[in-house]
DNA sequence: TCTGGGGTCCTAGGACCC
DNA sequence: TCTGGGGTCCTAGGACCC
């Protein structure tokens, strides 16, 4: 980098930065940083996800994508379609402590970093220009430095704005580069399938098929009177800007938490008032102690509930004050959950939220002088534990011998 | 062998207040 | 006795993202 530092003044020319806008994306994250860990996974169709009868894939290996396995597809199918699958359980404690990596290489270049996930962000480099002789070079440099440092493949997308940087760098997988020119910019948007585009999900490509839509092409010839009218007024004008190629939004250093939730999908179906009063009392103590280390505090409480059809229903209540009291979320949970007259129904899920987060420990207790029927199965429920240790009481699917851990 | 877990944002309706 | 808008807050559900 050091003879880029000698650029002579009156030879930069602001046009080699006007794609200043870099998307990186760690290729297949999980499964590399898995791979680190153990490299007989190298070159094998692998994927990390659940090992549960109800799994999903969070991360596949491109091997295994060769098998048509994707992300968020069910264990059982992937194994189906590839059988030499491997799968790891995932370590999101590694996952993190590797991504913190990633994001310190990216800092080092420019403070104009956004993370948008795990394993991937949006960085404004055009800081850079007396150092670099464009953004590309930076985009190299970067992923250079990823792949020596931390001996991990990633991809960069390289365009004016987010949106074509984004779409870019997916291009660009596995472990390459691609850069949108500014004055190529409808050659390379319009062709694309508009399914590609973010925020076109499944039911609103249903909608969009409707209108006649296939290509991003398409989309940008329907007048935003229409789309607006079809697919909501906010939804509709953003895509119609998309489609165009328009995305002013700037990469932004990300805000603060709005919501910290927890949820579990059992491996079977539970039901009944205990059992589910000791998950829902299980799940209020694991989001008490994510806020408690957050250092925040919530004043919405959400309940969520999914069915044996998969039906979801989430029932919430507002306090006037903040808590992160695992009692006092439980409490709250199993009111919602009285109100949610869900009886003897089999749930297959149960999760608790909490959002409306406020800085700083709750300084309110709720008021324990009211004792309901919700603290007398609490105190039930850590009687038994008390008396017979943690593993007296707990979901039936732990207590089944092939999945004993004793 | 159907469909995880952690998020964000939007919409729509109702309550309530001015 | 009938009937306003506007604003804010809350709730429920749904779409979408990685």
């Amino acid at each position: 980098m050091a003879d880029r530092l000698l650029y002579r003044h009156g030879v930069a020319s602001d046009d080699r930065f006007s794609e200043p806008i870099i998307h990186l994306d760690m290729d297949a994250f999980f499964v590399e940083v898995e791979r680190l860990r153990d490299p007989s996974l190298r070159s094998a169709p692998v994927v990390v996800g659940g090992t549960g009868p109800r799994g999903v894939v969070a991360s596949a290996s491109y091997e295994a994508r060769a098998f048509s396995v994707r992300s968020a597809m069910p264990v059982a199918r992937a194994k189906r379609m590839c059988s030499g699958l491997i799968i790891v359980p995932p370590d999101h404690a590694e996952y993190r402590k590797q991504s913190e990596l990633v994001f310190e290489i990216l800092r080092r270049f420019t403070p104009e970093v956004e993370g948008i996930s795990i394993d991937e962000a949006f960085l404004d480099v055009s800081g850079l220009r007396r150092h670099f002789d464009d953004a590309a070079s930076v985009a190299g440099t970067i992923r250079c430095a990823i792949r020596n440092e931390l001996n991990l493949p990633s991809s960069a997308g390289i365009a004016a704005n987010k949106l074509l940087a984004k779409l870019a760098s997916q291009d660009a997988k596995p472990d390459g580069m691609r850069l949108v020119p500014t004055d190529a910019i409808d050659e390379f948007l319009h062709p694309l399938p508009v399914r590609r585009l973010w925020g076109v999900g499944e039911a609103t490509y249903a909608q969009l098929e409707r209108l006649g839509v296939k290509t991003i092409g398409d989309l940008a010839g329907i007048p935003v009177g229409t789309l607006e009218r079809r697919i909501g007024a906010t939804l509709g004008r953003h895509l119609h800007q998309l489609a165009h190629g328009i995305d002013a939004r700037p990469v932004a250093g990300g805000g603060e938490a709005k919501s910290v939730s927890v949820e579990e999908t059992y491996d079977t179906d539970i039901a009944g008032r205990e059992l589910i009063g000791a998950e829902l009392l299980r799940q209020a103590e694991r989001v008490a102690e994510r806020l408690r280390r957050a250092g925040l505090a919530g004043r919405t409480v959400t309940l969520k509930v999914r069915f044996s059809d998969f039906s979801t229903i989430t029932r919430s209540r507002t306090l006037p004050w903040p808590t992160n009291v695992g009692r006092d979320i439980y409490r709250m949970a199993g009111d919602l959950l009285e109100r949610s007259d869900i009886g003897e129904r089999p749930v297959r899920l149960i999760g608790i939220g909490l959002s409306m987060l406020e800085e700083g420990s709750a300084p309110h207790q709720l008021a324990t002088d009211r004792p309901g029927e919700w603290d007398d199965l609490a105190g039930a429920v850590s009687e038994v534990r008390d008396r017979f240790g943690a593993e007296a009481l707990k979901p039936a699917r732990l207590t089944r011998p092939d999945h004993d851990e004793g």
